[in-house]
RNA sequence: GGCGGCGUAGCUCAGUUGGUCAGAGCAACCGGUUCAUACCCGGUAGGUCGGCGGUUCGAGUCCGCCCGCCGCUACCA
């Protein structure tokens, strides 16, 4: 029987794991388990993209030889996944030479049969997005139009993938294939792309060493990092030293990627490829949205790219919960909030209202007060004659149907509400039945039965959590005194604990965060307060407010998250075209900072170099005229003018502030 | 400009093929309960389902136009 083969894209190794990349992963792992769980084989592949131009670039800038530096980076992912409880079957890296041998027979393949042929491409390269532009697509300065780095020009003979060939056929599988492409946006999307007319593919490059050289032909450079990259997949499934055993595994049954590499890379070049070779197409590519963070993407030069272990570690300190728990926690948020046609807002308050609501409250707290009722009242032992009322029993296959659907429609936030209505569903019950009066009234043969609910409850809820919370799902049945995790079908079964069976002591896998003492007066967002924000955080801007509220008080732990530190000034230069900005480089203890100021109209540059003022640290980057602004200088604001603030005597840069 | 999508309670969002669809969760307030991790349960939201028309016996749910936001794409005469 064919093995269920999902997929994640390789990633680039020339930055570390981020929510993003984290998120891709998360999903592809909570798909290889649930279907694992369904009694499936499954072949989960994930890897690096390492033969990228940019990732040498990256290695030569850093001065470390590029196959060491690919090695660590692909180390850092390997660890960062299997800190995040992903179960892959097959790490792969681009580098590796059995990959190299699928892409040069490729290659040569479709040379030899002329969907590859050689031209020669003239035009504008951006190494930093490996993407031509063509000239009427940029202006005199030369920029990239996605990054803004320089473009360099490029005239060279080169090798063409005949993608116009299979423009048609695209057109007629996506639409006789209504899942292949998910969701429905991306799918539009896509068929929006290829509607305009698919032109020829260059798919070799020169000016760079680092890949896999053009078969036959080293002097046209190495093939195109994409068209590299793509083999992959097939190259996990053994396609070229297998026969016909990779067939075990081929063709994926899912494909799963950020929204912004399906419609031209996944969904055109990708199956026209496969086309090209005669190979069936994946089932279903699933293109999922981005995190966005306070309304803008994450990205790096904002600085607002958060790290998925350091989030989970923090919030294991806050909560004082284990770290494979914040772990599995994050998972669950990550996997309730999944942005799918849209993108979603990531936040930690987000992350943290979820850990309390739905897993300390619910989850955590259902298991908790089952288990605690039954060794209070039964000695931690199944009293005789507990069977599940029939209206629940009913109610639990039902949600776990409901689960399985969405589960295997990659909708993790409609399955994982379904499942949670289990819960609620059993609080209600508790608090109909009460056991503990019916305890009371000396009725212990009805309480055990109402109590058997929750055990059966609980015992359901690990087997459709375990996709996603593995380890969770394992504490659970660990509780519960199960030899492990039910299966997906034994899971529903309503007569799982015989008599006697013995519970183990109850104790709270999520303790709860401490709710912050919330602010007297919660500020509600103005409208047009938006539009002003994006103006320059000059020292001064505040006065614009107006009405800013002189009996609005914050905590004493509000304060503390306020980051300050003396900074001495090093370098200052006024901003291009703006006339209020200084563009100012802080030596912060150490560090070095570019921070924007709007000082300029009462501050000339060299009056400030060798000035040590405060300097907000931790305040959300901004891309203010291009540069980006890394914390906000702290002055007095005199009518309108700014006043430096300085300490009483010099002090060592990075002294804090409180 | 073209194509696609979105705009539903303070917040985050569900709402298959038009007829208990005006909902859930969170936040807030009130009440109950006490087995439990200050937890759980119940109640309270005067939401013109972005606006205006239209189709229909009946429309968040279909059609047209408009406004606002987003994505892709094109930057022409």
């Amino acid at each position: 029987m064919k093995r269920y083969y999902i997929t994640t894209p390789i990633y680039y190794v020339n930055s570390a794991p981020h929510i993003g990349t984290a998120l891709t992963t998360i999903v592809a792992d909570a798909c290889a388990r649930f279907q694992k769980r369904r009694g499936r084989e499954v072949y989960f592949l994930t890897g690096t993209d390492e033969n990228a131009p940019k990732v040498h670039r990256v290695a030569q800038e850093r001065g470390v030889p590029t196959q060491l530096f690919v090695d660590e980076m692909a180390e850092v992912f390997e660890r960062t996944w299997s800190a995040l409880h992903i179960e892959y079957d097959v790490f792969i890296r681009t580098t590796e030479a059995r990959h190299k041998h699928v892409v040069s027979e490729v290659f040569r393949r479709l040379r030899e049969q002329d969907d590859i042929y050689r031209g020669s491409y003239q035009g504008w390269y951006c190494i930093s997005c490996e993407t031509f532009f063509a000239s009427n697509k940029i202006d005199e300065s030369r920029t990239c139009p996605d990054c803004g780095k320089p473009l360099e020009w490029r005239d060279e003979p080169c090798y063409y993938f005949r993608l116009s060939a299979y423009e048609s056929r695209l057109r007629e599988h996506i639409k006789a294939n209504p899942q292949f492409i998910q969701p429905e946006v991306r799918r539009n999307e896509t068929l929006g792309f290829i509607n305009e007319g698919l032109q020829d593919v260059a798919v070799s490059r020169t000016g760079s060493d680092w890949g896999v050289p053009v078969p036959d032909d080293p002097e046209s450079g190495v093939v195109y990092v994409w068209f590299d990259a793509l083999l992959n997949y097939l190259t996990a499934t053994g396609w070229r030293e297998r026969g016909e055993g990779y067939l075990d595994t081929w063709p994926p049954d899912l494909q799963l990627m950020g929204k912004d590499i399906l419609p031209r890379f996944h969904a055109t070049l990708w199956p026209a490829m496969l086309m090209a070779l005669g190979l069936p197409l994946p089932e279903r590519l699933y293109g999922h949205g981005w995190w966005i963070v306070n309304k803008q993407k994450m990205s790096k030069s904002l600085g607002n790219v958060y790290a998925p272990l350091e989030v989970a570690q923090s919030l294991a300190n806050a909560a004082g919960c284990e770290l494979d728990y914040a772990v599995d926690a994050f998972r669950y948020y990550m996997l309730r909030e999944m942005p799918t046609d849209a993108d979603a807002e990531f936040s930690l308050e987000g992350f943290e209202a979820r850990y309390n609501g739905d897993l300390a409250n619910d989850l955590g707290n259902l298991l908790h007060r089952t288990l605690s009722m039954m060794h209070r009242y039964f000695g931690g032992r199944v009293p005789d004659g507990a069977r599940l009322d029939a209206g629940l029993a009913d109610l639990f296959a039902q949600q776990a149907a409901q689960t399985t659907e969405a589960f295997e429609a990659v909708d993790f936030p409609h399955g994982l509400r379904e499942a949670w209505q289990i819960i609620g569903a059993v609080n209600r019950y508790y608090d109909e039945q009460a056991p503990w009066t019916l305890m009371k009234q000396g009725n212990a043969a009805r309480a055990g039965q109402v109590l058997y609910a929750g055990l059966i409850a609980a015992r359901l809820l690990s087997a459709l959590v375990e996709p996603v919370m593995p380890k969770v799902a394992r504490e659970i049945a660990r509780q519960l005194n199960l030899a492990a995790v039910p299966s997906w079908n034994e899971a529903i079964a309503v007569n799982a604990f015989p008599v006697g069976h013995t519970l183990q002591e109850p104790k709270p896998i999520f303790p709860r965060l401490q709710v912050k003492q919330p602010a007297p007066s919660t500020p509600t967002p103005h409208a047009g307060e938006e539009g002003r924000a994006v103006s320059a955080p000059s020292p001064t801007s505040h006065t614009h407010q107006g009405v800013s509220n002189m009996q609005d008080t914050i905590t004493i732990d509000d304060f503390k998250r306020l980051q300050i530190r003396i900074a001495t000034v090093k370098a200052a230069e006024p901003v291009p075209k703006s006339t209020k900005l200084l563009k100012l480089t802080l030596d912060v203890g150490g560090e070095e900072r570019t921070i924007v100021a709007g000082i300029a109209e009462d501050y000339a540059p060299e009056q400030v170099v060798g000035k040590q003022i405060p300097v907000l640290v931790n305040l959300q980057p901004a891309l203010i005229r291009g540069i980006v602004s890394e914390g906000m200088m702290l002055a007095a604001d005199v009518d309108g003018k700014a006043v430096l603030l300085h300490p009483d005597r010099e002090i060592p840069s990075g002294s804090g502030v409180r």
